[in-house]
DNA sequence: CTGTTAGCGCATTCAT
DNA sequence: ATGAATGCGCTAACAG
């Protein structure tokens, strides 16, 4: 392995100083044309690069952002990640990933190394389990900004981009009415997940739009694994009432839920109709797809984190010390459907 | 925002030196017990993390892998991802993403960007469409190993993980036979990609086990995009001779020809059968699945290609110059079933 | 057992 | 228009 060339050799061979070669190679006005010239043939002869570590530690600028996801073999989080970097990436940025997978602890480990590493800014999608928000805070010592997107602490003071359930909800549970359903089940997440009591109040807010009574029977929830998604279309389907159409939390518990239906032999989209949370770009391969899907753009969730990351950088640039506005933008879902 | 303490900042508190501090805080076995707890005390106090950073610059280590893949929102490449960072993750590595994009001058910037980064070792699967293989070879100037997984140059000298194809598509093979199939189609990707070659060659030589002379007017091929995919599928089923069975190069593919044979009327798996080369966890999904898929295991192959990078970086601190092993790990594909 | 010194590569301030 | 000197935070060689 040869040697790297640094400024300094640049300067060795030209016999000027280190300084006068930095400010050449970034074209600094007060050079002269025929040094930077000089400087750059040499440069390129070399194959110099500068080295980036140096350059990170003396700007206290490491033009990375870090970015922690519960789980990347979620298409949901992997298309979020794909328009961040896609983002980033526009913007010469480059992106550490780490995955929390669920866990509250891995995830406060992660934020410690990436606070460690000087990333400039933090997007991150807390775990189902994330309770202690101090982490988040401690974050704002080293001046990192963070931002939320999709699964966020509930704290007022946060930047954050997220997807409104609640459109998406009230054009289903209309759609689902206009087809003649009344009893309409849902599946939900576990309680503690914010999105879960979003979704909840959105499914209430829905039926009470049409003065249908909330039926506490119609309304199971599921730690989101296989097991209890059975189960808890089970429930559903012991009812003296069986729901003839059901909303469920993600495209994941709908496909068990579907998987169920059909051992018990009832037809998806006529005994029983089901409209889902999009997590997955799965319902292009499917016969028996819901009859819908409420859409959440993580990639377009990601994108807005993203801006928003990048307008904080660009404020905090300005000199402005810390920014009072939070932003918080939060754009709606929508029904998308996949029967006619 | 507060003041970032460094190791100056105890030293100075305890008025002790820099480099004790230093020592101390690494339990070097050499600094008094006292001293060692009254420093860790104070760090602690201070809430004093390391600026890695530094660390970084001053070891010319970053602890850091880049991975570039051609699109983080196809499940095969986000799986693989989610596989490298789990094992980086356990080394206390982090791990750098970029997505190509399938074009090879953004994987090049990529490139660049994190060798400039001083990355400890680069995890790759190529885009379709790089054919130079030089900045590959650049990165040895760096002592950057990489490792290739999955989509790798046509090249000797090179570390990579990959699934052979072969004794899946054999398995494929026998088991159409076996159910009766003797025209066996095969929808393959575009030539440029080893990987299509590696399929092509299983295929001959499936159909050769079994003394089924080549047909080439079953073989097509597709650059993979939707439209091309239905072209391909409808060239198949014009043959006066159609096939009864087709091979298809992934699973985007195969739902493309699947679509395209219902609007025909045909009963998939029963007029015509399918196995495919799995690239997205999706049939679990699927009423009209193909009989079955050929694994390629992202994420073992993600694993496994890690294995390799962290193999490399151990044996290069025990300080051999340059590992003339070149580690070529290749493991089987297999045939799983989805329809009994 | 601990302190002093030097230096990693670069950008920058202050001279000239 | 250029050079010399300085320091970012940390580690390590050398000295006591």
């Amino acid at each position: 392995m040869e040697k790297i060339p640094t400024i300094k050799e640049i300067a060795k061979r030209l016999k000027i100083s280190a300084s006068t070669v930095s400010r050449a190679l970034h074209g600094h006005p007060s050079i002269g044309l025929v040094t930077t010239m000089r400087v750059k043939k040499v440069a390129n002869e070399l194959n110099y690069e500068p080295n980036q570590t140096a350059i990170f530690f003396k700007r206290r600028k490491t033009l990375t952002i870090g970015v922690i996801l519960p789980d990347l073999s979620d298409a949901f989080f992997s298309s979020a990640l794909s328009g961040i970097e896609e983002y980033a990436s526009k913007k010469n940025y480059n992106v550490f990933v780490g995955q929390s997978m669920e866990n509250a602890d891995k995830e406060k480990r992660i934020l410690e190394t990436m606070k460690n590493h000087r990333v400039d800014g933090i997007i991150i999608s807390i775990s189902k389990n994330t309770t202690d928000y101090e982490v988040f805070k401690q974050l704002k010592r080293y001046n990192i900004p963070i931002v939320f997107f999709d699964r966020r602490p509930d704290m007022e003071d946060i930047h954050y981009s997220a997807c409104n359930l609640q459109l998406g909800m009230l054009q289903a549970i209309d759609h689902l009415i206009q087809k003649g359903h009344r009893n309409i089940g849902f599946i939900n997440g576990p309680s503690q997940l914010l999105a879960s009591k979003e979704r909840l109040d959105a499914y209430k807010e829905g039926l009470n739009k049409h003065q249908i009574s909330i039926n506490t029977d119609l309304m199971v929830s599921s730690d989101l694994s296989a097991e209890q998604n059975g189960y808890a279309m089970r429930k559903l389907l012991s009812l003296t009432q069986k729901p003839t159409a059901i909303i469920t939390f993600n495209d994941y518990v709908a496909r068990d839920a579907i998987k169920l239906v059909k051992t018990f032999n009832m037809v998806v989209n006529s005994d029983i109709s089901f409209v889902s949370f999009a997590n997955a770009p799965i319902w292009s391969f499917m016969d028996t797809a819901p009859l819908a899907s409420i859409e959440q753009f993580p990639q377009k969730q990601g994108i807005k984190a993203s801006e928003i990351l990048f307008k904080l950088f660009d404020d905090s640039i300005e000199g402005m010390p810390l920014d009072p506005v939070f932003h918080q933008v939060v754009f709606d879902s929508s029904m998308v459907s996949h029967v006619a």
